[in-house]
DNA sequence: ATCTCTCCACTAGAGTTTCTATGGAAGACA
DNA sequence: TGTCTTCCATAGAAACTCTAGTGGAGAGAT
């Protein structure tokens, strides 16, 4: 397995939180499966740690973006099953404006044309 | 002066590097000039505080991507200025083609589509 | 001359997120 | 029984930005 770029690291911050509640629109999901559904909607450029997941996903029950219930996973494992709250949903639509606000502005920074 | 939210904070992590990196492509800048470059350049949507933009001109400087040199700024003041190492050219257009695939892969997890 | 404003550089400490590296439990299967 | 895979979870380190300051020096007004 390749070593991250730190440049992959930086960049990415922040957007885990959002594409969690973007994938739990499709409806509930446990750990496990919406970071396989990050990574493979990614065209697997994304690699989600689980080290990462975890926290997150109790960052946002903390915060009542989401809420969670124990249940059996396609495989018949036990599960954490997440479930997008109207809260969530709310933020979901703030962070995505947010996201494209703040895309735009680096990209007007950056330019749209070649650096040579 | 509105107080930062944290999503901005978040969403701009790793990129203010890469940001100046850019702003120095049109010639030799000193901190300051630099950040207002990039406050203007961004319709005044992004803020580039100090506390962030001379650290990140120290971290630019010691890993080569940059050099500096004392002169006199366009108000006659002592100033700092950088200038764009060869390496550094080499190294934004590292961060821009990443950039890139990283926006793309989180708009593709994201969806172009409206959420309702 | 002195005061005040603006420009310009710099630093310490706190806060947040992510990483690496583990540990552990439980079903599937040989 | 033993191993593989799935699934959840946490500790500690690393990295960047923020807030909140310090400090100096030129410019212009009084």
């Amino acid at each position: 397995m390749p070593k991250k770029d730190q440049s992959d690291i930086e960049m990415l911050r922040g957007t885990l939180d959002m594409m969690i509640l973007r994938t739990l629109v499709g409806g509930d999901a446990h750990g496990h499966t919406i970071a396989k559904i990050i990574e493979r909607g990614s065209e697997d450029v994304l690699e989600v740690e689980q080290g990462s997941l975890y926290p997150a996903l109790h960052r946002l029950e903390d915060r009542g973006w989401v809420s969670s219930y124990w249940g059996a996973s396609e495989n018949n494992r036990k599960a954490k099953f997440y479930r997008l709250t109207v809260a969530g949903k709310k933020q979901l639509l703030r962070e995505r404006d947010r996201w494209r606000q703040m895309t735009r502005a680096i990209g007007l920074v950056m330019g749209e044309e070649s650096l040579g």
